[in-house]
RNA sequence: GGAGAGGUGUCCGAGUGGUUGAAGGAGUACGCCUGGAAAGCGUAUGUGCUGGCAACGGUACCGUGAGUUCGAAUCUCAUCCUCUCCGCCA
């Protein structure tokens, strides 16, 4: 969401923003309804004041006057009555349009239409090369016995998972090496719910337009959110904070449930699209201005780094293009490892600056030294994502015997061990 | 799931139909006092929209939504949440 003054004094800029972010919006009908709703409110203010004014002489007037005040007080509500519907359909019409306005894109950001157009901005680590035919990620979990994907489709149904053994110790380990880097880097772990209220995702920007990727509770007012940025945006909702707490920097544990719906057969195979996840989400509450932001933006991007590092994983940083970075973003980078199987570097790590777009769904104010008050402004970074990160991981580190090595830092959550799995000769 | 109590400003807390955006206190800010500080004293201290250069107005908001009324924080209904007790339970 934007400022509506913003979008009445920058209509060039926003109508830029939603086309080539290919946000379909109708700016001219949003204006309209603007003005409409300004003159409806100006009318209808006028009537509340003189209703008002009219109310406070009822208890002075003497008997003989009374009747014809409360008359004058009962045809003043009865025109506000008749005004209501007509408000209360613009108000509402409003608020939808506003909700569809994108936030205006960083002057960095590439013009695209998808992720084919997406930029390449770095790679890091080295590719490994393998005297041997590596193998993907599917055989080495059942060379190893980490998964059983019959059985658990049988129980789950299709994109669903389970690790076994040492497997869902690495999984667990890789987690809590995640969320160790990050303590040490100054961020407070939260452990949330995935379970949240329809409204969060309003606040969150991921409605109205992306219903069908979350799944509902039958018989209650409850979703399951696909992140825990759902649920940590509002966290703080309605809330004008004190500008000493900020920024708050979080990195918050969740399960993550995402449908998938339109995903059509993508990925079906494997770890790297499932309907339920584990994800550690950075997520940061601070103070408006620019040049903090995109430091802030950085060093969250450098925290995701820190832990590919950490798992000696290689990888590229891609700047999302206009098209594909959302509408609510200013800036978006996402981090890609390199997967041998495929020959290709795939999404691990989406790095996002929201400006005040967020907040200002959420409602999340903060009172500066002045007193003034401000929208915060929001970031967000994976911290780690399982069990897709197993992918790069079994494939990047698995050698000839298809057994697992586990990079150094990674041994202290393991046992000490430097492999995993079993051989197999051949 | 059953029974009861309650949700008011940054916080505590008064307020059961009329001039209450809301007593009182705490906190905070500024000033006075002081060698300095504390205490004390004084003043100020909600948000959105809107009118105005401004001073200052108008309007809405006392969990949320609907209703009754000339007029609602105060009455009615629904709903969400919190707390206590019982039940169940990882």
């Amino acid at each position: 969401m934007l400022d509506l003054k913003f979008i009445r004094e920058n209509v060039a800029a926003v109508r830029r923003a939603a086309e080539v972010k290919r946000v379909a919006l109708d700016l001219d009908e949003l204006l309209r309804v603007d003005r409409e709703l300004q003159d409806l409110k100006g009318r209808t203010e006028a009537m509340q004041a003189e209703r008002n004014q009219n109310a406070k002489l009822v208890p002075k007037a003497t008997q003989a006057e009374r009747p014809a005040l409360i008359q004058k007080g009962k045809d003043l509500g009865e025109s506000l009555r008749a005004l209501e519907p007509e408000l209360r359909a613009h108000e509402d019409a409003l608020r939808q349009l506003l909700l569809q306005v994108p936030q205006i894109p960083h002057s960095s950001v590439p013009l695209g239409q998808d992720d084919s157009d997406n930029v390449e901005l770095r790679r890091e680590g080295q590719q490994p090369v393998f005297d041997f035919a590596p193998k993907d990620h599917v055989a080495l979990l059942e060379q190893h016995g980490w998964a059983d994907p019959e059985r658990v489709a049988q129980v789950s149904g299709s994109r669903s998972y389970l690790l076994k053994g040492e497997g869902a110790r690495l999984e667990w380990a890789i987690l809590t090496l995640a969320l160790d880097v990050l303590q040490e880097r100054g961020f407070e772990m939260l452990s949330t719910s995935a379970l949240v209220r329809p409204e969060t995702f309003v606040a969150s920007g991921h409605f109205p337009g992306g219903e069908d990727q979350v799944y509902k509770i039958e018989g209650q007012e409850l979703m399951l959110a696909g992140t825990s940025e759902v649920p940590v945006n509002s966290l703080y909702a309605g809330e004008i904070l004190s500008a000493d707490l900020l920024p708050m920097r979080y990195a918050a544990y969740s399960s993550a449930f995402r449908s998938e719906a339109g995903s059509a057969g993508r990925d079906v195979r494997g770890l790297i699209r499932v309907h339920e996840f584990k994800k550690v989400e950075q997520y940061v509450l601070m103070q408006q201005g620019e040049e903090a932001a995109l430091e802030m933006f950085a060093a969250i991007l450098g925290n995701a780094e820190a832990i590919l590092h950490a798992l000696e994983l290689p990888y590229r940083v891609v700047q999302n293009c206009t098209g594909d970075m959302g509408a609510g973003k200013v800036l978006m980078y996402d981090i890609e490892a390199w997967v041998p199987s495929e020959g290709l570097y795939r999404e691990t790590h989406s790095c996002s600056y929201l400006g005040d777009w967020q907040a200002r769904r959420t409602g999340l104010r903060y009172k500066d030294a002045g007193g003034k008050i401000h929208f915060a402004h929001t970031l967000n970074n994976t911290g780690i994502a399982a069990p897709r990160i197993l992918v790069p991981f079994l494939e990047n580190h698995q050698q000839a015997d298809g057994r697992i090595r586990v990079p150094e830092a990674l041994r202290p959550y393991l046992g000490g061990k430097e492999v995993l799995g079993r051989a197999v000769q051949g």
